[in-house]
RNA sequence: GGAGGGAUGGCAGAGUGGAUGAAUGCACCGGUCUUGAAAACCGGCGAGGCGCAAGCCUCCAGGGGUUCGAAUCCCUUUCCCUCCGCCA
């Protein structure tokens, strides 16, 4: 959540980074709104006061057997008055904190200013482009031929857009995310964390998903419940409503599957795995201290990485720019993976840093040196999201004959395959 | 799903209409003592908001009500526990 007192106190700054995201602020209503619930509330308080004086004394009088009807009555129409104002002060602070819940974050100063994607700019790749002497296809047609994809029938089911894998290819699944999960647990110092992997309404609205996205979520009424988009939401809110006393830096990651409507984006870039309403990820979340969260972003990024070059796959890393930021990032580093099959770059890991922005949103402190408790700053990466990951395995191992070579990490985790092949007839 | 019982500070646990975040114990922090530590003793110790400040206001699971006044009485929601039923 935004805070007010950045508001307050650096109302130009605000202005100017707003711009910057190209997103249209209300600043004057919203200091209006901040002066006059400090003004009502004044002015409630000070009448609560003098019920609590009159209150006391009726108390000390009755105890000593005095009549104190008329003070009574005196008092009851204070309450009336304070009931009104309490009403009004809710009113004006509902209308705040919505006011507030609908403002991005701002942007660090390192982030590019820019409208849109094009302003995006390339930190570093790593890898090259796999050359063929053959004409590389895309990935549904491999799989498909391979019989490790089976769209058409997952569209029967369930409609466009939920995969199925069969044989290697639901095992390469189940493959990578214990392999990633392996890494980060074993080599980067993360704790595994297996969640829920629905959520209500304030927790989504902790992570910052709702209000602004919840037409890209699925929903059940019936329970009031939200599928996760992404397990950056259950894990973010282990700690929600909290005051962390265990020492930080916390890292935690998690497998989960991730549901996502693409309302808005049908036709678009979504052919095979490209994108799809459910993809299965991993996820590293992080509870640091605000002094150290730059650098943890950029141990988040490479942890990241760290898979993508243990599985040999080609990868640049963009730094988006102010117009291309999520809503409560800070800053945020995409990482895309080279599909030779399609001639195009997928994005397969988000990792950003937000501050203290959802902590003030998901109330997530932690006590200082000095004991006082302070929001923590959050961070998550994805590490990295699946689909997308074995569209780019598929599309660079693959060989003249329609099979697909397997990166050496994986070995193990397949049983030894080493190549996927076409089952014999 | 049915019946009953609960929810108080970091934890345990008093408090059932009248000063006050709220007895007590544990934990924690500071001090005395000690070569050092422990023990003992002394002191401190919840959060949020408004205010330049002094200070004031709010919070005893959430919401609503009764009252001059609610942790305490009433209604309601959520969660937890016990028993019964169902079940991977």
């Amino acid at each position: 959540m935004f805070d007010i007192r950045l508001l307050r106190e650096r109302e130009p700054e605000v202005r100017a980074a707003m711009k910057a995201r190209c997103v249209e602020v209300d600043v004057d209503a919203l200091m209006a709104l901040d002066g006059k619930r400090r003004s009502l509330i004044s002015e409630v308080e000070q009448l609560k006061n003098e019920r609590n004086t009159a209150s006391r004394d009726i108390g000390i009088a009755k105890k000593a057997g005095q009549d104190a009807s008329a003070r009574q009555q005196a008092v009851r129409s204070l309450g009336e008055r304070i009931k009104a104002l309490d009403e009004e002060v809710r009113d004006v602070d509902e209308a705040l904190h919505t006011g507030l819940l609908s403002i991005p974050n701002m942007p660090h100063a390192s982030v590019p200013v820019g409208q849109d994607e094009s302003a995006n700019r390339e930190v570093r790749s790593w890898g090259e482009k796999k050359s063929f002497d053959f004409d590389p296809k895309p990935h549904w047609e491999i799989g498909e031929a391979l019989g490790i994809l089976d769209f058409d029938r997952a569209a029967r089911m369930s409609g466009a857009g939920f995969p199925l894998y069969r044989g290697a290819g639901a095992r390469l699944e189940r493959a990578l995310i214990q392999f990633m999960l392996d890494m980060h647990v074993n080599e980067h110092g993360y704790e595994e964390v297996s969640t829920p992997f629905v959520c209500h309404s304030d927790a989504t609205r902790g992570t910052g998903q709702l209000p602004k996205m919840a037409e890209d979520m699925y929903y059940i009424p019936a329970d009031d419940l939200y599928l996760i988009p992404t397990a950056e939401v259950p894990v973010t809110n282990i700690y929600r409503e909290e005051i962390i006393d265990e020492p930080l830096p916390i890292y935690l990651t998690a497998y989960s599957p991730c549901f996502r409507r693409e309302a808005g984006a049908a036709g678009k870039d979504n052919r095979g795995l490209n994108r799809v309403h459910q993809f299965d990820k991993v996820e590293m979340v992080k509870f640091v201290e605000p002094k150290t969260s730059y650098e943890e972003l950029e141990k988040l990024l490479k942890n990241a990485e760290d898979v993508l070059q243990r599985l040999g796959l080609m990868y640049r890393v963009l730094e988006l720019c102010t117009g291309d930021l999520s809503f409560a990032a800070a800053k945020c580093y995409d990482i895309e993976l080279w599909a030779p099959g399609q001639k195009a770059w997928l994005e397969v890991s988000s990792c950003s840093c937000f501050e203290d922005f959802q902590a003030r949103r998901a109330n997530i402190r932690y006590r200082n040196k000095k004991g006082k408790p302070v929001h923590v700053h959050t961070l998550n990466g994805s590490g990295v999201a699946l689909a997308r990951l074995v569209v780019a395995i598929i599309e660079n191992g693959q060989g003249a004959d329609g099979s697909v070579s397997l990166p050496e990490a994986l070995w193990p985790y397949m049983d030894g395959c080493k190549r996927i092949e076409r089952k014999a007839e």
